[in-house]
DNA sequence: TCGCATTTTGGCAGCGCTGCCAATAGAAAT
DNA sequence: ATTTCTATTGGCAGCGCTGCCAAAATGCGA
């Protein structure tokens, strides 16, 4: 008689390595060592092995095998967000390296806030990952310390202007923002306004904007106006957010954007209010997302190289390459909006 | 004297429980039971234990803890692209409800190949996940026995037009596009095109394309024109293929678009070449992408609750709710393009 | 102070697989 | 046929943690 609440009971009719190993009539290591296709046997042992893989539908066990060969070849991706699109183009880089290797991605988003960063970060460790990707190279010191201790290696992405623990892979923000400053100077822009998001949080923004108004003020044009978004990036914040600054500042001659999202939101209000772009009002950006290409006007901004970012950390660290800092630039589009 | 090749080596100092147990000076399964708060012990016992945690550094081993538990509390995701937003945003709804419950996302990306999958879930599988979430209800038949065989929950997200597995969340595609069909047909658009993306790889855009068309010839005003990229679906690939369209179908006063990247694409087409719109063209998009709302002119489209998906489908893996299929639904966006 | 019900605690056998090592089977050489 | 060497193979001890169970400590009422 079945007891009712039993029902949901599943019970796991895993198979075992000693099962198959029993099935195909040789020993454990045996099987072990033809599905790893490591140390040698004969091609009818290979063949008895695989046909009882087969008849059993055996899936060898990761967590044990892990256990006993202390290597997880699991890569751990501690990100700020997937709402942006940066963190995914990198989570695809690098996943496309590791999965060719048998690597696997784990993910955590720490939504920019240190403290879920630590705590994820030392969830993430408890699966003794081979590598933990972070992005930025602000932690707190938990998190540094931990990371530290772990013996893992650690790859900070998106950001090079300042040190890193172990290796680093990206580009400098504050270069770039430079060279957006001094491009937006060149073709004659002189009184130029800022729309971004939260760059307490967001350091790499931060860091961009620093390092953007400082080179204007280096040229005696210091930032004309600026309006920052309380929470994260998005077309819509851009486009709210520029409509603020020309309401209170209306003789601007370009913006600034934390990035492409703001910028696009920019660009769809200026298209919406009939404000001639880049005669009336510049836009610039940063990123280089595909879709800024495809704008009646192309934008102007960064290019950075988020997809191979992700593929030289994940190279990197399948390559146990000694602790260093890659710098792989990024691209100024003269665009047709600036 | 150091042998130089030997710097590469890290020993990984791990601290393990018995070091914790022997530094605390308890018995090991002391040590586990304060550490998962399970099972009782004094607050003496309790403030030794964390002080050792502390001072060692600490930081359990999920492996070794799964493999004797039996539960890894790990959710695999086999998904077809992260460069298409819809899936970042299923992870992030369902990445937020499982981090609330410790629970840790692992991920695979299949690229739409019905094959990359099987490998994926495969992968995957080896680590016991409590459950494997896919994109869609279309696998290849390997696929669907293993997941069968593996006896952990499954979740097939985004697609209800079919049979499930286990456990399904999402919507009818199918009826989002009669949906879509029956509004324009009401608008009173009459010579209606398709511009869509690889719809063999991608299913659920091909089921959208099915009933579109079925929906319109119901009607009696069958697809007037149809072009279709090669590849995955962008922003770029929905400008060039409205041109291409536009080119050997002149007379088209509505258009379809596979999603609303395309969408955007052929929004941008039609600004550039000064093809006003809806009176011209008309405009359809499915999605509801943020960005499309933000528009000069907000886009008509189907909106679908991606992050919802993954938040239901996390929620009832959570939940070890009985094999169900639910229907979040989509809501169509009379936006100002059609 | 003693007996009994609890509350705490420690010991230890695995979880399923890998790595090491010894044992066996074959092959080649004498 | 015998020996030597090499290709194969199996046994078994862990990997670090959890679950079970018995032992020890504690609390309480009589």
């Amino acid at each position: 008689m079945d007891i009712p609440g039993n029902m949901n009971i599943k019970l796991q009719p895993t198979v075992t390595l000693a099962e198959v190993a029993e099935a195909a009539g040789v020993g454990e290591s045996t099987v072990s060592r033809v599905l790893r296709n490591h140390g040698s046997f004969s091609q009818k042992t290979h063949d008895r092995v695989m046909a009882a893989v087969e008849r059993l539908g055996y899936v060898p066990n990761r967590i044990a095998g892990a256990l006993a060969s202390a290597g997880s070849r699991l890569v751990a991706f501690v990100i700020p967000s997937l709402s942006n699109i940066v963190f995914p183009d990198v989570l695809r880089g690098a996943g496309g390296v590791l999965e060719a290797s048998h690597y696997q991605s784990v993910f955590a988003v720490t939504d920019y806030d240190p403290g879920r960063e630590e705590a994820m970060v030392a969830a993430m460790l408890a699966w003794r990952p081979s590598a933990v990707m972070l992005a930025g190279l602000e932690h707190s010191e938990g998190t540094a310390k931990m990371l530290r201790a772990s013996g893992c290696r650690v790859v900070e992405l998106l950001d090079l202007d300042g040190t890193a623990l172990d290796l680093a892979v990206g580009f400098s923000n504050a270069a770039a923002a430079r060279a957006s400053a001094e491009f937006m100077l060149r073709r004659g822009y002189r009184r130029i306004g800022y729309v971004g998001h939260d760059l307490v949080r967001d350091t790499r923004a931060g860091k961009r904007f620093a390092a953007f108004c400082a080179a204007l003020e280096a040229e005696g044009k210091p930032l004309a106006g600026r309006e920052i978004h309380a929470g994260a990036s998005s077309v819509e914040a851009g486009r709210l957010g520029l409509e603020r600054l020309l309401a209170r500042v209306p003789d601007l001659d370009a913006i600034y954007f934390s990035n492409d999202d703001m910028a696009l939101g920019g660009y769809f209000l200026c298209m919406a209010r009939g404000i001639s772009i880049p005669s009336q009002l510049a836009i610039f950006g940063y990123n280089g997302l595909d879709m800024a290409r495809v704008t009646p006007q192309p934008l102007s901004t960064i290019r950075t190289p988020r997809v191979a970012v992700g593929q030289v950390a994940a190279q990197l660290v399948l390559d146990d390459a000694p602790s260093q800092t890659i710098d792989l630039g990024f691209e100024l589009i003269e665009g047709e909006t600036a």
